[in-house]
DNA sequence: GTCTATAATTTGATAGAC
DNA sequence: GTCTATCAAATTATAGAC
């Protein structure tokens, strides 16, 4: 079953690593055809416009963040938090790039509303992850404190990708940490 | 000494509200030179190139955020904390665009480096703010917590911004108060 | 300093052959 | 499904008149 990934998802995953190395609007047809061996027309195919193909690069990275959440080991309250920001410095050091849906969360404003709608859907996949896990864990899902955590860790991503400083996203990870286990033991 | 506005200036005030509107990528001289009744040619007399320009409006947008900072008082620990959120708020709610330095810092790995020194100058600015005010009422800069403070004030006017939901920074906004107020007092 | 004019390139998207 | 060919539009940037 692990056969042979097809040309659409050879053109989603290509398209993500475009995106995450310089931005949407800067994602051509022409240069991820280039990547995947095709014409662009070739990519017109499968994705008939960009905000198509948008949405399918948004969806395709909930979908493997979704897994990975679901991976999570969550009755331990401390070491699921542990293993939950770890994904996000994967996402800073193993790709070398922004968490996809940071940058497609601040060109919000200018992006297609059906990417906006996948992007948000990321945000809030998220947080109820959290807010279950502080459900679970204090019998209150702590709403403000999932959103606080969700919005340091992408926050984080983009001021070290700037600055080129991995050590931003370690600070925020032990702060965020330190106030998680304040409220689960208080 | 209050006379008219130079060209110059108000060509960075254009782009600025061009950028945050959709993006340093799409913000084009032709747009920004009709905003401000010239031709494109004119702009690029004043900013040779788009890494020029993109300099000027990071400078531009982070002097006026100094000096609002110079304008808050910081004796009193909780009341300058929320002086300095409510930076981000009119950031969100007056201009209903995202901070500029969000969308630069998440753009960055596509931009000029130039650009970048600029976006990098601006979050360390506000660090340094936050150190000094930490520094001066618990006796420690918190290097990590103000890390914490302006990851998760970027990332909350991402998140609303996306989600078109105030209320996203209002709550991090809080939750970031009871963490100072913890810090300050204990 | 601002203009007209234009070069050189890139973009998203389509038509039609195979 | 992929190709060639092409379109219409937009982009950054420059040259030279005024």
């Amino acid at each position: 079953m692990t056969s042979e990934p097809t040309m659409r998802d050879r053109i989603v995953q290509a398209a993500e690593r475009r995106v995450r190395a310089s931005g949407f609007a800067e994602m051509s047809f022409r240069d991820v055809a280039t990547d995947v061996g095709v014409k662009s027309a070739s990519v017109h195919y499968h994705f008939p416009t960009k905000a198509d193909l948008g949405v399918a690069i948004v969806a395709n990275y909930a979908k493997r963040f979704s897994q990975a959440l679901d991976g999570i080991d969550t009755s331990d309250p401390m070491t699921a938090f542990d293993a939950y920001a770890a994904l996000y410095d994967v996402a800073l050091v193993v790709d070398e790039a922004v968490c996809l849906c940071a940058i497609m969360g601040a060109e919000s404003i200018g992006l297609p509303q059906t990417v906006n709608d996948q992007t948000r859907a990321f945000f809030q996949m998220n947080l109820s992850w959290l807010e279950g896990l502080f459900q679970r864990h204090t019998g209150t899902a702590q709403a403000s404190l999932a959103r606080l955590v969700v919005t340091a860790l992408e926050g984080a991503i983009i001021v070290a990708s700037n600055a080129q400083d991995r050590s931003v996203l370690a600070d925020v990870t032990a702060e965020l940490r330190q106030m998680v286990a304040l409220r689960i033991r208080g």
